[in-house]
RNA sequence: GCCCCCGUAGCUCAGUUGGAUAGAGCAUCGGAUUUCUAAUCCGAAUGUCGCAGGUUCAAGUCCUGCCGGGGGCGCCA
């Protein structure tokens, strides 16, 4: 996609959406400073970054002190030759020299507002295709069957699919893969729990929550009882080595599962464009395994094959169990395999809680071993607790994920009451608000941070809320259609984004910064970064609004406010749905 | 015992390849609505960035040690 340019000084700017704001000026950096200071030392990394605050202009370069020594000069007299001598294009009104050699970057706002006016013309948002010809495996979600979502799974859910988006959204060819836990030795366990145990009207009735009463009951039994345990462990190997009966209960306690996933994926509006689970890739895991010892990466210790990591400083790592089982290492080098076999991506991307480190480093040194063409990645996030303590499913005080959507959408409805909507509009708006309130709550911090749990923050309404988000968006939204009415002889569209008062130049800069935001968002696996800068956007807003008329400011000046509202608007709604988040029209 | 992660305001947390005076929300206090949705905005107050060294022109950020919390470490996933 090509955005045309009709002005002619444009054309040394940002022409396509190729390209960031930031990447833009970090390339013309790298090349004026070689043309100034002629052949630099390979290492030298020649960029711009953001600056903190606005009196130090809008971008800042840094180098200036670290090629101090490699140029044998003062930074402060390297700063002031590239001042003085770079030539500058239109977009950068003017450049100067702070501190011990900070070089500013004081971008020209009319020629920022004619870029975005040309951009969004059409109300979409570009983003720059850096994904162009690159492959990603992205495996996230994958619960584990027979037991039920509750608040501890959001995480991973709601983290991979805004990940999912945003590759996406940046032109990646993406896999989104839900691993579904399907093939471990909780199925012995639940097969003895469903012999024992079973009471089929309340499997008729409550599918998942009788097999996870059977799991529950047989677990405490294997605890207790080690002969019940070694059977377990027999059905298990039953069941992997194809036995009918086993596999015929098997495939009822995946479907059962499933049926009840995919109603709470529907309601998160979360897809994936495969479902294959670990026993996917069941028919693949001996000939891992022969692989692993052929190569000398496993042998034979105590009857099972282990992968000695010394080398990697790493603890040795079980692919095969001493019954012949072959346990989760094993399933994981079959899916990479399986994987490079079939997409060929350049990397895997895992979104798991923070107590599967150990087995992805594992995994990530063995698939070097096995010379695999592909990069691992885990993206860890930390444990959901309870204030006070961690959840369990054996202590019983897990939330289920559907009782916290259900609270979230009936404090949304309270909240919603009082407007003229109909009732149907109600139902939708308070389900809109409700799931993105709980799904921001997660998104908007580091993924990294243990989460102390608490449904008031979960479903906070204001401040940094998606709610607070949504309000900004609907608020525009409304503001539009308001301007169509008082003025249904004019159009918005035409006119270039307001660039004037303080208020006005600091959104253009900041909604000029939105591709670069979710590169870097993407680039750290944070889509917290996304959503700090929603939320500053929507504060920007919100300042503006309590500034400066739209309606009711003059011809022209009416015009170009509105237009910048416009861009904000579909800023924040494109912002949203790159972390899942639906924006009502009105609130 | 060994490995990984975290430690920032009363609470919950941001803090881009190391950059200029460490920031939000909640809570507290004080303001703003003849106006386009007050779910908003403006202001005040709040800090030994766990502790101690080190590297650097520059450290919340990198290195080492220690303290505190969490997680993990051959037959669970």
């Amino acid at each position: 996609m090509q955005a045309k340019i009709q002005d002619h000084t444009m054309t040394t700017t940002i022409r396509d959406t190729h390209t960031t704001l930031e990447q833009f000026l970090s390339d013309w950096t790298r090349q004026a400073f070689l043309d100034i200071f002629g052949p630099l030392p390979a290492a030298t990394k020649l960029g711009v970054t953001a600056t903190a605050t606005p009196e130090h202009g809008d971008y800042q370069c840094n180098q200036a002190m670290t090629l101090a020594k490699a140029l044998q000069t003062r930074p402060r007299d390297i700063a002031t030759r590239f001042v003085e001598t770079a030539k500058t294009p239109p977009l950068i009104e003017r450049l100067d020299v702070a501190g011990p050699g900070f070089i500013n970057y004081h971008l020209d706002r009319r020629v920022m507002a004619r870029t975005l006016g040309v951009r969004t013309i059409d109300g979409t948002v570009p983003l720059p295709d850096v994904g162009r010809d690159r492959t990603v495996i992205l495996d996230y979600s994958g619960p584990n069957v027979a037991k039920p979502m509750h608040v501890g799974h959001i995480r991973s859910t709601v983290i991979g699919n805004a990940l999912h988006r945003m590759y996406k959204a940046l032109g990646y060819r993406v896999v989104a893969d839900n691993h579904l836990g399907d093939w471990g030795t909780q199925f012995g366990i639940l097969i003895m729990g469903y012999r024992h145990f079973l009471n089929p009207d309340a499997l008729r009735e409550q599918p998942i929550a009788e097999l996870e009463r059977l799991y529950v009951l047989s677990h405490a039994e294997s605890r207790k009882n080690p002969d019940w345990l070694d059977q377990a462990r027999a059905e298990l190997v039953k069941l992997q080595a194809g036995d009918p009966n086993n596999t015929e209960l098997w495939r009822n306690f995946v479907d059962l599962s499933r049926r009840e996933f995919d109603r709470i994926y529907q309601r998160l509006n979360v897809t994936f464009d495969v479902v294959r689970g670990e026993s996917y890739y069941r028919n693949r895991t001996a000939d891992i395994v022969d692989q692993l010892i052929a190569r000398g990466i496993a042998r034979e210790s105590e009857g099972a094959i282990v992968a000695f990591l010394d080398a990697e400083k790493l603890p040795p790592c079980i692919v095969r169990k001493r019954d012949g089982g072959m346990n989760y290492a094993a399933s994981d080098l079959a899916a990479v395999a399986d994987r490079v076999d079939e997409f060929h991506p350049e990397r895997i991307v895992y979104v798991t809680d923070e107590r599967q480190q150990l087995h992805f480093k594992q995994i990530a040194a063995i698939c070097r071993r096995l010379e695999l063409p592909v990069t691992l990645e885990h993206v860890w996030f930390g444990l959901m607790r309870l204030p006070g303590r961690t959840f369990s499913t054996r202590e019983g005080n897990v939330i289920p994920l559907e009782t916290l959507l259900d609270e979230a959408e009936t404090r949304a409805m309270t909240m919603i009451s009082s407007t003229d909507m109909a009732a149907s509009e109600k139902r939708e708006t308070a389900r809109i608000i409700g799931i993105g309130a709980v799904k921001y709550a997660d998104l908007s911090q580091n993924p990294r941070s243990l989460v102390t749990f608490t449904m008031d923050k979960a479903l906070s309404l204001e401040g940094n809320s998606g709610p607070y988000l949504q309000y900004a968006h609907a608020r525009i939204r409304s503001l539009l259609r308001k301007y169509h009415d008082q003025f249904p002889q004019t159009d918005y569209l035409q006119a270039t984004p307001a660039a004037n008062e303080a208020s006005e130049k600091d959104l253009i800069l900041r909604l000029s910064r939105f591709p670069e935001t979710v590169v870097h968002a993407i680039d750290a696996y944070k889509p917290s970064a996304l959503a700090e800068y929603l939320y500053e956007l929507a504060g920007a807003y919100n300042a503006l609004y309590q500034t400066v008329p739209f309606l009711k400011a003059p011809d022209g000046i009416r015009e170009s406010r509105i237009r910048l509202c416009a861009c904000v608007s579909d800023t924040l709604r494109k912002g949203l749905d790159l972390l899942g988040i639906e924006a009502p029209e009105r609130m």
